[in-house]
DNA sequence: GGTCACTATGACAACGTTGTCTCCTCTGGG
DNA sequence: CCCAGAGGAGACAACGTTGTCATAGTGACC
């Protein structure tokens, strides 16, 4: 900025007027100035700027399990729109369900002083949270609460969807479902396996730990539990997919069996409706999912005190086809 | 800092020292000030350092058509795993193929100066960029080369791989062959529809542009193009999807046709060998592609002044029957 | 005892901005 | 002709750090 200001023959002040649009700078001192700009090439510091102002960074964090995931990417997606709308920048993170990272990652963005954190939770423990909230920092959870704070959370209904899931697949005539979920140290396994074992209870069906299988989701995994699950006399004849991960292991583990169970996954994902047969989901927006987080998060930004809130989005089954096979 | 200091009871410096790993500070006085760091909850504040100490920022700027679309986000996935090992992170922007939007991104990376940017460029025109580049912000284009510059490029082989596809079909007897590609103003699009010209000229088959259809991809438009050239006594007896969307909408377009014709589509997706008939492609390794261009970024950042590279990636022909039916 | 090397600490300036205050020069009204 | 007021511009400090240099204290050695 100096150096512009040296070329145009002012002081450095009035280049910082000119830049910032302020008035009471004369016209050709001003084109003065503007040429000086061009010829140098010179860009404001931002970061300098906001240091100076003591105002806000203009960014916000996300921190996902994994921005390559089409779930996750749809979410940063949702995330970076309602950013967009505020005039905010995004800066991404994978924690690679990893809650050391996780950390590291928010640590890092709270030094950099980013407006908001967006974060799906890969631990339980959020305690190293606590200072930073407190110093303004806010931060939102999404699809996960916290471990062992009280916080803003935005989830979607799991229990319910789940339930209703086994009570479509009930309606059918299956009375042996299996559940293939992934680790129950995530919060939404965790919830999707409780929807699981109260829709059987509401259904007259005898819940049978037997036929459930939770785990980190890999192709070998899933091809051994329905190896397990769905062979012999006792095999479950339908089965439900605890997210969209397990649902395309599970599909591929099934592409070449001689009879297929019933199917219901959790989160729809695309080109389910064009599998053979058509893959019923429980299915929520993620979207909106994204953009009532980020909502939150700016209402905070902007100085919103009230007490944490805690918003549950609905789920609806969307009945294309595997599901609605009888046993 | 200075709240630090004073409870510490020992100079800003010193703070500034015990939190930066610095040696010759007594151990009683260092266990004082980590105190009052906890007490505190005092956190770095990291725009400042860089001012101060004119490092970089440990920040790069990504900017993709779209986050959301499982394209660039496994991109960017890739992106954030060379950043991670080089400790940066990474700003992510959506240009929604805008041209505007995109300056506005990069100039705005610019401004809070990212160690360098890898755009996936919407618009033709990136004179903009020069004195950026100049300043000393390396960029990198992926997937598309820069319009009017000359700059760092990563690119697949869209040429080699639309050949390799006709050349496929021809094999299996196809002599009109249909090509659906995204707008001609993307620069794979144009590439992919010149390798389908060569493809056909090489093989023997001429050129029909009656069985060409370029244009941004929507359900609406793709169901209209497979109407006009899937139908009638003339009609193609195969088809090449130009892109991932594409290769989506015509699916969809297709799912309940009387006698499907041939297909393969550039760029792999998710669950193509699950769909019936599995889905042939032109695959390329998109993470390779991030990887390639991130390495390639940060050996500017760290000062590689050689000349601009170009760097082109192969693809493969993925065969997995809906390439292979006969006419 | 004086010098030297070394440890531990602090004062101060500077990074690139912008807010505040001040100063100078007009213009127009009395 | 004087003065008030507005318009235009600059000097300076400060944002939160860290690099440089200075200083005080402590042993060890000749």
């Amino acid at each position: 900025m100096s150096d512009v200001a040296r070329l145009a023959g002012v002081s450095i002040k009035t280049v910082s007027r000119v830049v910032n649009d302020e008035p009471a700078v004369h016209p050709d001192t001003a084109e003065r100035v503007m040429a000086a700009i061009e010829q140098l090439g010179f860009r404001r510091n931002l970061g300098a700027r906001n240091l100076r102002r003591g105002s806000t960074t203009g960014t916000i964090g996300l921190i996902v399990e994994d921005v390559g995931n089409p779930f996750y990417s749809e979410l940063n997606r949702a995330v970076e729109r309602i950013a967009t709308s505020f005039g905010r920048q995004v800066l991404t993170g994978s924690s690679e369900e990893n809650s050391d990272r996780e950390r590291e990652l928010v640590l890092e963005f709270c030094a950099r002083r980013v407006d908001g954190i967006l974060v799906v939770p890969a631990g339980l423990q959020h305690g190293y949270l606590v200072p930073e909230m407190r110093a303004g920092t806010p931060v939102v959870f999404i699809d996960r609460p916290a471990g062992d704070i009280v916080a803003d959370t935005v989830l979607v209904d799991n229990l319910g969807g789940t339930i209703e899931a086994v009570t479509h697949l009930a309606r059918h005539g299956h009375r042996r479902i299996a559940f293939l979920g992934d680790s129950p140290d995530i919060f939404t396994a965790a919830e999707r396996l409780r929807g699981f074992r109260e829709g059987c209870v509401r259904n007259g069906i005898s819940y049978d730990e037997s036929l459930v299988s939770m785990g980190t989701p890999t192709p070998d995994s899933v091809g051994d539990a329905v190896k397990r699950l769905l062979d012999g006399p006792d095999a479950a004849t339908a089965v439900i997919a605890g997210n969209n991960r397990v649902a395309v292991h599970l599909l591929r583990a099934l592409a070449h069996a001689e009879h297929r169970p019933a199917m219901i996954g959790f989160d729809d994902f695309e080109l389910a409706d064009l599998l053979n047969p058509p893959v019923s989901v429980v299915a929520h927006d993620v979207s909106a999912l994204g953009h009532a987080a980020a909502e939150l998060l700016f209402a905070r930004v902007q100085g919103d005190q009230s007490p944490p809130r805690k918003v549950v989005l609905p789920v609806h089954l969307v009945a294309r086809g595997s599901g609605e096979v009888a046993p």
